[in-house]
DNA sequence: TCCCAGGCAAGGC
DNA sequence: GCCTTGCATGGG
């Protein structure tokens, strides 16, 4: 095996599982294998046998961003017993949450609100430059025009005023790792298009806060299953769900959210 | 076709 | 503060 080549075991890594369970856009199932990207780096990920290789350019990156230095099976024990879990880790014992860039998070949950996987995924592709994700300078220097091109709709502006305010405050997301998890929340929810859905997709794709439980359409209908008389408030659900999962909530969700949705 | 999607902003109260 | 309403777009 050459340096640029990482080999996991499946137990440890199900690509499509990871790959297609809704934290992450930009993969290309070529059928044999999958081509990830994420900023301007690339992987190619391929089925050998009992485990999984990854031909890549950057390896420390990229075993940082399948978060494969992190043991899932202390994770997995602790959930295991909390409501829905069992059936939720048995549909994909092998997701992992990937450890993706805060400033390709926020744009690509701007376009997830209230969007389809495959439009999402779409929207994205059009925004990149031959596979690389643009940085926020170059994306700050397009005009709006080129925002109402992207097939958004009324997210156009949202993404546009967003990229403009982080240029102004270079250190904004750099600053939302020296805040608690409500004040990050709180932070990221000024930014047009970030409402506390939103913000909690980034903390918890982009910045790896496992303290934080998105409830979107989904996660509302495993909320109704565990408390068929709770609240049809998402705030007073996201409580709860903490409160529920405790400080595993991040993966908790994740894999109640993707057993929820099919696949 | 028609419904709906990993919700949000704005306005009314 | 909380609740309601309107919302561009296109995939299934």
């Amino acid at each position: 095996m050459d340096n640029n080549t990482i080999v996991v075991d499946k137990s440890m890594l199900n690509v499509r599982d990871t790959l297609e369970c809704g934290q992450f856009f930009r993969y290309i199932d070529n059928g044999t294998h999958y081509t990830v990207h994420s900023l301007d780096k690339t992987a190619y990920l391929y089925d050998n046998g009992n485990s999984v290789v990854i031909e890549n350019e950057d390896k420390e990156y990229f075993r940082n961003f399948f978060d494969l230095n992190t043991d899932y099976e202390p994770i997995k024990t602790a959930l295991y017993d909390k409501p829905l879990m069992r059936e939720a880790i048995d549909n994909a014992p092998a997701l992992r949450i990937l450890r993706q860039d805060p400033f390709e998070t926020v744009i690509d949950f701007i376009i997830s609100a209230n969007n389809h996987i495959p439009r999402i995924k779409s929207i994205i592709e059009r925004i990149c430059i031959g596979g690389n994700f643009p940085t926020l300078d170059s994306l700050a220097e397009l005009p709006y025009e080129f925002y109402q091109k992207l097939g958004a709709g009324y997210r156009d502006s949202y993404l546009y005023e967003t990229v403009q305010k982080l240029r102004k405050e270079p250190d904004f997301l750099q600053n939302i790792k020296l805040l608690d998890t409500a004040n990050a929340q709180r932070a990221l929810t000024t930014l047009k298009g970030i409402g506390p859905k939103v913000a909690d997709c980034i903390l918890l794709f982009g910045y790896y806060r496992m303290d934080v439980f998105p409830v979107d359409t989904w996660i509302k209908k495993v909320y109704a299953d565990i408390f068929p008389s709770g609240s049809s408030n998402p705030r007073e659900m996201r409580k709860q769900l903490i409160e529920t999962y405790g400080n595993y909530s991040g993966y908790a969700q994740q894999y109640l959210f993707y057993n929820k949705r099919g696949n």
